[in-house]
DNA sequence: CGGCCCGCATAT
DNA sequence: ATATGCGGGCCG
């Protein structure tokens, strides 16, 4: 690879002694002069205008329209830019299309010729590695990218090889680059960001700052619970969570296995006994250190603790009925109350226990020495017990009076209970007979076939369908935030992506993209607005009536105090910039719409909501954009014809 | 022992 | 940002 660029660099110095055409000034680059429009040709196939009397050798053509520069006519020795045969041949076939005007031709070429293509292709589905967007000169995707004033993005790298090589023109579209730009060039650090989050998109990594869902980083974390100084008055009660030592999600489902425990390797053990419930969120079994049901409502519950918080649950070991959450005043500093005030209903954790038995999810169960009339309960500490599954639910009038959820768990688990000396773990097993569901309401079975089952051939129980994807992070605990989920969240990912591309002024996502050579971009509406009335002279005149003389304009970079006078006389569209935009802000959600994964992103809340709705509009007005973008390419055409 | 009530983790 | 929660040490 590293010959191949130096061969194209090489080259590109080789040609630039040779034969050179004239800048979009009119002058050209061979003899330093401006010839008049008659001393030009102007090539048919980039539309580049041409000193005749530096041209090597004189024209064949006895038309002007037909004539082709020395970088498009020969082919054995393509131009700098290097464009494949196929191209080429491309190039070639639009001339040869009679059905086009030499307009028409000259259009098309020069879309074809300046990379593009993409234009043309399928609007739906630009791809920035379709090597559309690579730097022209290592043919990769600009890595530092620096944007000159026509618009073409390269490496700093590249560039400033190119530029030492004693080439001041763009590679891609032959425009001269002015000094400042090659003696001080600027990064587009939002183009940086665009192709940052394009790849980490691509290969399915979360992108940005690692995500912690931790008010403390789980690194941070002493190995045990701890007390801030000022909870140390009120005692442990107050305590933060220690360090979490698996590395499950917290949406995990089923049993914590060995390879998420690095610390022991041998995963959560049925029987596995801890002190209290902050000691048991420490190896995932249950994480909520208050909550008796770990859920979230539209996705299912990973686990519930019996503590006894409920009079209505009822314990037989293999199997229990459990009783959902809510219906209590927890008004004032309360945490708990066992007084049942109003009905539950199935919404919150109790939907997510629901959610959980219509899937047949395995949930996990720990019990808690605080149940006190469970013969099941340990007499102290925390313990884990294994997988249940829930195989109804329904509601019915508590002890105290109002309606509760109430849960049928079967136990479910490849390791026996604690209390049974089987060596082995279960097997299906009839369901009880529950007297209370005579008289229960909104009775809930499972329809379809459970996602955890016994597998009769392998004798024990297993996924039978996929577990549901998680749609969390997992805090490894080494610093670093594992994303679990393999697809990425495509709204999300784009609605960040999109942030990365605001305009310098109205802070929308940009509309024609404007790159300044101080690396700052901006719609070109606004930025033309910033400007408008202002010439690049001014004339200038005091109150007596004196004249002065004419003085160039300065005209400040909106953000940063650059004068941009001159690259404001001819701005280019970044057009790559333009079609990422656009190819991120069309794409279309591609995930279960159901499963919205809003909850996934509470992380950066803040504007999300006004950019949601600010991003539809580049989509709305996508093909009046590309549109406008080749009517200005052509008027670039026709100035550089006139002069 | 029961009541108090704190910080926290998490869902929404 | 706000609401919810089957903890838990301490005080009386």
């Amino acid at each position: 690879m590293k010959t191949l660029i130096f061969s194209v660099v090489e080259f590109i110095a080789e040609k630039e002694m040779a034969q050179l055409p004239c800048d979009p000034d009119g002058v050209c680059m061979r003899c330093k002069e401006k010839p008049p429009s008659s001393q030009t040709l102007t090539c048919r196939t980039c539309a580049t205008p041409w000193h005749l009397s530096c041209l090597p050798e004189p024209p064949v053509s006895d038309s002007d329209t037909h004539w082709e520069c020395p970088d498009c006519s020969d082919l054995s020795n393509p131009v700098p830019v290097a464009p494949s045969d196929a191209i080429l041949l491309a190039v070639r076939d639009i001339h040869l299309d009679t059905s086009l005007s030499e307009q028409q031709k000259a259009k098309k070429a020069q879309e074809v010729l300046a990379g593009s293509s993409h234009l043309s292709k399928d609007k739906n589905a630009p791809d920035i590695f379709d090597g559309s967007f690579n730097c022209s000169i290592c043919m990769q995707l600009p890595d530092r990218p620096v944007t000159i004033p026509c618009g073409h993005n390269f490496c700093l790298k590249c560039f400033e090889k190119c530029i030492n090589q004693g080439t001041r023109k763009c590679a891609n579209c032959r425009t001269v680059i002015p000094a400042k730009m090659y003696t001080q060039p600027k990064i587009n650090y939002q183009l940086a960001m665009a192709i940052r989050l394009a790849k980490a998109a691509r290969s399915g990594q979360s992108s940005g700052p690692p995500r912690v869902h931790h008010f403390v980083r789980n690194q941070d974390r002493p190995d045990t619970a701890f007390t801030t100084d000022r909870a140390k008055k009120t005692g442990k009660a107050n305590a933060c969570s220690g360090k979490i030592f698996v590395t499950v999600p917290p949406d995990h489902f089923g049993p914590i296995p060995a390879e998420n425990d690095p610390k022991r390797n041998r995963g959560v053990l049925v029987g596995d006994m801890w002190e209290d419930r902050m000691e048991c969120r420490q190896w995932g079994a249950h994480l909520p250190h208050v909550a008796g049901i770990a859920g979230q409502s539209s996705y299912g519950a990973q686990s519930v603790a019996l503590s006894g918080g409920y009079v209505d649950d009822e314990d037989h070991g293999e199997w229990f009925l459990y009783t959902g959450s809510g219906g209590r005043d927890l008004s004032g500093n309360k945490r708990t109350n066992k007084i049942q005030s109003f009905d539950q209903r199935f919404e919150n954790m109790n939907e997510a226990l629901r959610q959980s038995c219509r899937m047949g999810y395995p949930v996990r169960v720990v019990r808690s020495h605080k149940e006190k009339r469970s013969a099941y309960a340990p007499e102290a500490g925390v313990r884990y017990d294994g997988v249940y599954r829930i195989e109804k639910c329904w509601r019915k009038d508590g002890i105290q009076g109002c309606k509760v959820c109430r849960y049928l768990f079967v136990r479910c688990d490849n390791e026996a209970a604690p209390w049974t000396s089987d060596e082995s773990g279960d097997r299906p097993r009839p369901l009880p007979e529950i007297e209370e569901l005579i008289g229960a309401i909104d009775i809930t079975e499972r329809k379809d076939d459970p996602s955890w089952d016994y597998d009769e051939e392998k004798e024990c129980w297993l996924w039978k369908k996929p577990p549901p994807e998680s749609r969390k992070s997992v805090d490894s605990g080494d610093g670093s935030t594992v994303r679990v989920k393999r697809k990425l969240n495509i709204a999300s990912e784009r609605e960040k992506l999109l942030k990365g591309f605001r305009c310098g002024i109205c802070r929308k996502v940009m509309q024609l993209p404007i790159t300044t050579p101080c690396g700052h971009n901006f719609c070109k509406a606004c930025l033309e607005g910033a400007f408008a009335g202002q010439s690049l002279m001014r004339e200038r005149s005091r109150e007596g009536g004196r004249s002065l003389r004419a003085q160039k304009n300065v005209k400040k970079c909106p953000s940063c105090s650059n004068d941009i006078a001159d690259f404001l006389e001819n701005p280019q569209v970044n057009r790559e910039m333009l079609t990422l935009i656009e190819s991120w802000g069309k794409k279309p959600v591609e995930e279960n719409p159901e499963e919205s994964d809003e909850n996934d992103e509470n992380d950066d809340n803040d504007e999300s909501l006004d950019d949601a709705a600010e991003v539809s509009k580049p989509s709305d007005s996508a093909d009046n954009v590309l549109e406008e973008i080749k009517d200005n390419d052509l008027n670039q055409q026709h100035k550089r014809r006139k002069e």
